[in-house]
DNA sequence: TTGAAAGCGATACCAC
DNA sequence: GTGGTATCGCTTTCAA
């Protein structure tokens, strides 16, 4: 492997004069850089990362951790961030979560190691806790939190404006007709409590009462809990779920008993998951706009690189609610 | 920050000893380990990642190359490379190919740079063909291909037996009774050629004429080109389609047209992908092992990490057929 | 504008 | 079993 001393003999140059070739051209007389150019070219001579790295205290690398890239929110995130790495010459390391603190901590704590230029988060929900209390964060890299974050946040942020989604949605339904509709509520995460305070006050506003499951974010949760709300004696009218996990375990239980929307159980919940579409009808959803919410989680971070001082921010989407047949009333009378 | 040279001077040591401790604890005597330690946790010591990889000429970090991530079986395979690598001290640096050759050549460089102790890829159809005719990967790195290979690779792979998987489900629909079915054949990869010669090789076998689209690996083009299929004045008995994103595509366009399966148009192809099941009836489908091949794919990386000079292995799954009702013949006479 | 040389933080060889 | 020291490849003062 050619290194830079390579190069710099073969230039008749300094070590110095190509490290300056390769960082800022512009300082170079234009023969030597030209004289460079042709002995790295010659030689299929590409830069030592680590060595740079280590020089530099830094790495182009920023981490992404996300609960489980499989849930479809965080793989579209994903590529959005990936995208945009690319484009800035930065790699992305790809980290799951699964909403454990400790797994969580371990690659913040890895992603410190690297000298990683920065971190993408969804971060748990203890990390929330934790994060309301503490000051800014603890590892001190550059970082932006993303669908999940404190009120008072010291970290840069792109959320969905949770309450508002879930209150359009619920108003929706009680618009149609709907009155006992029943909330399947993340538990694990800041995103579903907000979505369940939107819910709940939307409920109390069309003087109804509200009645949440929290739940673990996983599409067995949603389904089995949909399977116990459907062999009550008296079923509910609607169910709502704040994910699209838990969204789809419900639909897979409507599916499991033959049950159709609306006129069964009418379903709505969030994430615009390709299936939703697909149903005969289609299911109600808040569609999240999860590429623009990686781009931008994306750019925050960047600017915090270049400006660490810079006063923190907090980028607020709103959800688009696609209004589907599943919803579609009157609501029967009971 | 914390150097080694802080821990050595705190436990009274030299760098040498703090070194062993943290690579080879067992050659230190019992005492100084413990006063090693001590000191470790007490100045709270992380090893610099970029240090250490300038001087052992490796990183702890394997590269992931998928043409995209939200592909869902590329999801899925991305989740157990993360989960595998996790377990064994690696990180994973995901990249995007979207079948763009100089795209993927641009991340196999990157990987090389910055000395990956090796890389999963999920290759385009170009770098197969030029690894069809040339010696193992250039780069040099350990690499395990996935999805996609040559017949005579040189290097390391996991594959579906997609000619075998196409064959059985082109097979079921023809017992089935339809004689008119077209292939969605995805035209960016291997896989799809595999897959086609094996509906090929299914429908001579049952005296029927292959008819097949070449498409790009896209929802949109599967959508578009069942769209024509149906404004057809003789419209195709079935549909099949090589992959996820097709099928998916194909769905839509039934969907819109109004269409239902079988009784319109019979409907089925590959990936076992949400939304499959909850059609009203559900989609046959071939499900890919994605987690198994994830897994299959890491394994074979570490253990070609451990022995460069090890022989070629091909690891070769088998698809599972799940029948579902969009294949339920018998078909409509012509 | 260019070059010489120090140093980033770890590992590994070689004495002892 | 332990310590001294050269070294990995690059960037970045500092002088010229």
């Amino acid at each position: 492997m050619a290194s830079i001393k390579d190069v710099a003999r073969l230039a008749g140059v300094s070590t110095s004069t190509v490290s300056r070739v390769l960082g800022q051209p512009d300082a170079v007389r234009e023969e030597l850089r030209l004289r460079v150019q042709e002995a790295i070219a010659e030689l299929g001579y590409r830069p030592n990362l680590a060595a740079r790295r280590l020089r530099q205290q830094r790495a182009s690398v920023i981490g992404l951790i996300v609960a489980d890239i499989r849930n479809p929110f965080f793989t579209d995130i994903s590529r959005a961030v990936e995208d945009m790495a690319y484009e800035h010459g930065l790699r992305v390391i790809l980290c799951n979560s699964d909403e454990d603190p400790a797994k969580e901590q371990a690659y913040l704590d890895l992603m410190s190691d690297e000298q990683a230029s920065g971190v993408i988060l969804a971060p748990t929900a203890d990390y929330v806790r934790r994060a309301a209390k503490a000051g800014p964060g603890a590892t001190g890299l550059p970082l932006v939190l993303v669908d999940r974050s404190p009120d008072m946040a010291h970290s840069d942020c792109v959320l969905l404006d949770n309450a508002d989604a879930a209150h359009r949605l619920t108003r929706h339904l009680t618009s149609q007709g709907w009155r006992d509709i029943v909330l399947l509520a993340g538990a694990h995460s800041s995103t579903g409590r907000s979505r369940r305070a939107g819910y709940e006050a939307a409920m109390q506003a069309s003087g109804l009462t509200p009645r949440v499951l929290a739940l673990p974010p996983t599409i067995a949760a949603g389904q089995a809990a949909t399977q116990g709300l459907l062999a009550e004696p008296l079923r509910p009218q609607a169910v709502l779920a704040t994910n699209g996990l838990l969204l789809l375990g419900a639909q897979h239980a409507l599916h499991a008993a033959g049950l159709r929307s609306p006129q069964d159980v009418a379903l709505a919940g969030f994430d615009n998951n390709d299936w939703t579409a697909l149903q005969h009808p289609g299911v109600t959803v808040i569609a999240q706009p999860t590429y623009d919410i990686g781009r931008s989680a994306c750019e925050l971070l960047l600017q915090r690189m270049r400006e660490p001082g810079r006063g923190v921010r907090r980028i607020v989407l709103q959800g688009e609610l696609l209004v589907r047949g599943s919803t579609e009333g009157p609501a029967p009378a009971r």
